[in-house]
DNA sequence: TTTACATTTGACAATAATTGTCAAGTTAAT
DNA sequence: ATTAACTTGACAATTATTGTCAAATGTAAA
């Protein structure tokens, strides 16, 4: 399964594009958007966007991708994580259920 | 299914401990103690221990679901937050499969 | 009803985490 | 050796989190 940044850099990479041509697009400096890509930095959520518009990438995959790196990074070293994941499903399907 | 912030209301008031107890023994002021206790601002994950020990309440189910409303702050509003959850937990399994 | 105490509220200060720039350092292909 | 793309690390700017404080509100006993 590949990484966010995994996922951006492999495919800049097919439409040729550079590192200055994307971050130049999301207006930040070429520096973050290759530790973004080797999974150093995180991106932010509007970046994530910006990207999958611009390489044009799924851009409901991508972000799934991405809020569930946020998500590992949470609970990263995390004795009970996996716990804590699935009560978290349990707690939103709960919510959703409400909201019918 | 109870808050983190209903289970240590509930307990301290069974143990018949005011918030300016508590807070002390946290070093905090009692009115974060009461905004953590409403829900509305998150303890750190040290007070959460410390409040485990505090107030003597099984520190693991404390951990997982503090950890839980974590990760559901994290995708809060977000359209593919289960989907993220989901692929989440599929990553951190994979992961734990190759330490072994 | 007023006194005394517990809790809550909101403005804002302190601290910590995140996001960014910049310049110098690699790498790789001429 | 030059050049262009990318990487690295120190540190600056920004934003988010965590905290204090004082005033407001609730609560119950005297």
């Amino acid at each position: 399964m590949k990484t966010t940044g995994e996922i951006i850099r492999e495919k800049r990479e097919k439409k040729g594009l550079l590192l200055r041509h994307v971050s130049a697009q999301l207006d930040i400096d070429t520096a973050i958007l290759s530790k973004i890509e080797r999974g150093e930095r995180k991106a932010t959520r509007d970046q994530i966007t910006k990207l999958a518009n611009i390489l044009e990438l799924d851009k409901e995959s991508l972000l799934i991708q991405y809020l569930s790196e946020k998500i590992l990074y949470e609970i990263q070293d995390e004795d009970f994580g996996i716990q804590a994941l699935k009560v978290a499903e349990k707690q939103i399907k709960y919510k959703m259920m409400r909201k019918l």
